[in-house]
DNA sequence: TCATCATATTATAATATTATTATATGTGAC
DNA sequence: GTCACATATAATAATATTATAATATGATGA
């Protein structure tokens, strides 16, 4: 039941706007750093930074042209997180049936 | 395109081991927060404070019975977060096909 | 009302993440 | 070799997250 530990490792690398813009352009392009910082407008480091840690999460990986270093997606849970992104929902869960109170309610038998 | 600020939020939230518990035991059932102290087996206000972390980012909802709270999922993001953690993948990504060097080579010319 | 249970909030110290700056490494051209 | 370019790493300060402990709130029942 360490998937859970894993799971919250992955998504915590992912939760970052810049690196998941970063696995989002990766999903159609191979990019270089420098692609990269001109994409997302951020300092050159920092997008160094940004890569080692989705680098060394397994969820990028990259390969040498010239100086450059190429950049792709390598992680398949890197597409289900892309995914949610662009995913349209319609509307909350719906409330539990068993013990039905409106949501959110103060208490169980405040007025309506 | 602010969605990805809004999805990095949502994940940063859910990159808890803890709170990922939380989302998970909640798919099946309604639980209070003694509960959700018992089975995590950390403290009630830690507890508390995921959930208010979770709630504030409209992940869950509760209702009051008597003097429990009782939580439930509300965000439909939450079933595919929670999805991840069993989903089975196999195997890396297919190395991108237009620019091939074996992946993390040290160089695109480097001895096989 | 008061006492009690269930939960929330506040305060806090330890730790982690972030962006920035400066510096180092590695590659290809010459 | 040296140079310039592309990228990585290290150092650092600001900020955020975390768990713990202490306290406050809110509901129920006597």
């Amino acid at each position: 039941m360490n998937d859970l530990r894993e799971t919250a490792e992955m998504l915590k690398v992912v939760s970052h706007p810049a690196r998941l813009e970063i696995l989002q352009k990766l999903e159609t392009d191979v990019l270089c750093v420098s692609d990269i910082e001109d994409i997302l407008g951020v300092g050159q480091s920092n997008v160094s930074q940004h890569l080692s840690l989705l680098r060394r999460a397994g969820l990028v990986d990259c390969y040498m042209d010239g100086k450059l270093r190429c950049y792709f997606l390598k992680d398949p849970r890197a597409l289900d997180i892309i995914g949610l992104i662009k995913k349209k929902y319609d509307g909350p869960l719906p409330s539990p049936a068993c013990c039905p109170v409106r949501p959110g309610a103060k208490s169980s038998r405040s007025a309506d």
